[in-house]
DNA sequence: GCCAACGTTGGC
DNA sequence: GCCAACGTTGGC
């Protein structure tokens, strides 16, 4: 079991969106080292953070937890999407993704609140120049934050 | 829209 | 295998 924070762009995919078809394919993902996380940590059942990114106010809106083993991400092999990947092979294919259900929402945290926690300035989120779109959280990060949650 | 930081690409 | 150039991410 493994705690992890997942980063959606709200206009792409949000919390609501999420709640609304009860899971979905994290799609679009083209970073190896996030693959790398879906494809090989994650277990089924791991719980997440959903956190909004590229929008005014970044921050966790929600919980929701792995509910697939690894397969290819469709839309690399979608000529017409945004995430194609003309270098991946049908019988080879790089990017794969795990399917995440809904859990629940939660009050909007905001990411300066996160910064603002003494506790959570080891969090692999706020390190220096992250951009990973994955990132897992410890079992203490995890504790902590769903404390203020529940505030 | 800006820009710091990072990952990937490709020439050598 | 190095590294400069480029493209992307993502907060502000």
């Amino acid at each position: 079991m493994q705690y992890w924070l997942m980063k959606s762009e709200p206009d792409e995919v949000s919390i609501d969106d999420l709640q609304r078809l009860g899971s979905v394919p994290w799609f679009g993902v083209r970073n190896y080292q996030a693959r790398n996380f879906m494809r090989d940590a994650m277990n089924v059942g791991d719980l997440a953070f959903f956190y909004h990114s590229g929008c005014a106010e970044p921050g966790i809106a929600g919980l929701c937890e792995v509910c697939s083993a690894p397969y290819p991400d469709a839309t690399q092999f979608d000529p017409a999407s945004p995430y194609h990947d003309p270098k991946s092979a049908a019988d080879n294919p790089r990017w794969l993704l795990r399917d995440v259900r809904f859990v629940r929402q939660t009050r909007y945290l905001p990411l300066s609140e996160l910064r603002a926690h003494a506790e959570l300035a080891n969090m692999r989120l706020l390190a220096r120049g992250n951009r990973l779109s994955i990132t897992p959280v410890t079992v203490d990060e995890w504790a902590f934050i769903n404390r203020l949650l529940a505030e």
